[in-house]
DNA sequence: CGCCCCATGCTAATATATTAGCATCGGCAT
DNA sequence: ATGCCGATGCTAATATATTAGCATGGGGCG
């Protein structure tokens, strides 16, 4: 599964990672998460677009938009976090993982720590 | 620190994935890891571009140009581990690196396995 | 030496994205 | 009822990216 945001323009994913980000969103929010923000009127046209291209859908919130991704959030992740490992990483996601752990404010909490362990667990027992 | 690549127009950022992912590249390797492939030419037109943006850098292999990025792999792939971070996973680290050992094509193999064990407990250690 | 091949430089045309303005519509409060 | 506010629809202008063509230049080989 491809990362359907690679067929987008700048600021059209930059919208498209602001909605990832917000869950569903008006033009006003997404707005407020653009880098270098454009006019209102600018981000309502974008949306348009998108909702055009079949990237995005809107729902009526009294009188306003409130837009919404097509593609889920799990589905545009895995597609993107491929794209992040074979671009970036060889194609190993360990090797990704291992980034992860790197971050220099990943700040991982015992629990989460706790969790990963678990998940690794499970990873050798379904090799087997 | 932003990913780079951030400000890129779709063309653009598909010819900088493509030189990430090779180390470097001429531009008829890029061409060749280019989805809907342009012609040649407008490759090494953009391949311009990049350089003129500060983006890219040649040197010269006898007669033909051998691209690289001027940020490094490292750097720039931890600027995007970041904006995926943010983006998918609600700022946590840990839940990315959760999905990465999800990822139905992550196959990972004992010694990938070991080692990240190994980065979890050294992870522990440093929090204290 | 001169030709040919394979590369680059440059430029102009086209397509696409991006922007913002103006018109309009509907609900709600006065 | 009507005026206002906050929203959308539409459209045109502009900026930017993308494309490809044509000219040029150097190096190696017959």
């Amino acid at each position: 599964m491809a990362d359907p945001r690679s067929q987008l323009a700048r600021r059209e994913r930059q919208i498209m990672d602001a909605i990832y980000r917000l869950g569903e969103a008006t033009a006003q929010e997404v707005l407020d998460h653009l880098p270098d923000p454009p006019s209102y009127s600018s981000v309502r046209a974008l949306l348009r677009v998108l909702e055009d291209k079949g990237h995005v859908k809107h729902r009526e919130d009294g009188t306003r938009y409130v837009y919404a991704p097509i593609v889920s959030r799990e589905k545009a992740r895995a597609g993107a976090l491929q794209q992040m490992v074979r671009t970036f990483f060889d194609g190993s996601a360990a090797q990704a993982a291992a980034a992860l752990l790197d971050l220099k404010d990943a700040h991982l909490s015992d629990d989460e720590l706790d969790r990963l362990e678990a998940l690794i667990e499970r990873a050798r027992a379904e090799d087997r």
